[in-house]
DNA sequence: GTCTATATCTAGATAGAC
DNA sequence: GTCTATCTAGATATAGAC
């Protein structure tokens, strides 16, 4: 058995979630496919199918853990960014670009349409905890009503994912800090779109 | 010779250009391919290589074309948006967000990485005056200096693509008039982004 | 200038061996 | 639980007929 290919595997589920996790970030949804991800584990291609029944099931485990992941990060973020709530709520652009460069997998993987449909129940309760966390950020911030948060969550999202989003798409030069430069910026754009 | 197949073509270059930014808009460049414009236009899949010798430089016509056309709307909706700088500059964000719907060209394909590589200078020159307008909005706007403008122009460009990119991941519901709902929040918060 | 036909490649997904 | 082998489908791109 040579080290790259035949060879059998402790916990391969978990390994294609996290193999997932790396062909994101390397290649973009664009790029993503089963059997890319079983060529970086050096497995068949059909492999993965003992353990997900299609794409769309592979893309829902990594959409959960991704929304599971995230959530912790934006709280890490908040809880490092001080008392004033409008801080901490733009400090939730930040944490979004740092996770989503290092992962590939923001918005457009954990809330993608064509998941919506999955009947998974452990998918949408995480989904469903990182909204609500963004939710009670912006009301902290001062949108005191439910339809006054929305809108924020959604201009801060915005701001974040779409420095993301040029960034992924080669707008952006590549040299090494770009992120943490570009996460500066969200932040500070975040941040005007709270007021004081 | 029935309606739908084998027929010829008046000017088939600029129709499988035209058939492109209708391919882009519904179904985005995910799904982009040579052989699905081929299939809108009713033609053989072999034909678009007589006008353009592979998917690249079809997408670069497609890229150039966006450039000027997006470039001219944005002078438009400066021009509608009055004398305020501060003004004219968030409009950008809306008639991005409206071109780009209708059209699925935005900054993803304007100035997509795998199209840096082509040699052509009608594209380049498209995309360069239309860095320069967005520069100049910006610079009206109280951004001075070149390294003051830029920051800006990309935040207002960051805004306005990551509304439309959570837009065409289905993050907002596709209810008639979203568009436009999205292009007012857009414009908000990029006005906010340019303080007062 | 467009057609038909085809070679090559990649992906999703399944059957059956081990 | 993973493998090999295979089917289907769709894409890029080319060759040669008309």
């Amino acid at each position: 058995m040579s080290a790259d290919r035949g060879y059998h595997h402790g916990d391969l589920r978990a390994a294609l979630i996290s193999a997932s996790f790396d062909q994101l970030a390397d290649q973009g949804l664009q790029r993503f496919s089963v059997a890319a991800v079983a060529r970086r584990l050096g497995v068949s291609s059909a492999a993965p199918y003992r353990h997900f029944p299609d794409r769309d099931h592979l893309l829902g485990a990594v959409s959960a853990a991704a929304a599971r992941d995230l959530r912790t990060e934006i709280l890490e973020a908040a809880g490092a960014a001080g008392t004033d709530p409008a801080d901490r709520l733009a400090a939730v652009a930040g944490a979004y670009l740092r996770y989503v460069a290092q992962t590939g997998a923001g918005f457009h993987v954990i809330y993608a349409a064509e998941l919506r449909a999955l009947p998974d129940e452990e998918r949408r309760a995480h989904t469903r905890a990182l909204m609500a966390t963004l939710l009670d950020l912006a009301s902290a911030a001062g949108a005191d009503t439910y339809p006054v948060a929305v809108p924020l969550v959604e201009g801060t999202m915005a701001v974040a994912h779409g420095y993301w989003s040029l960034y992924a798409d080669g707008f952006f030069p590549r040299r090494p800090g770009a992120v943490d430069e570009i996460a500066t910026r969200a932040v500070a754009a975040a941040r005007a779109l709270v007021m004081p």
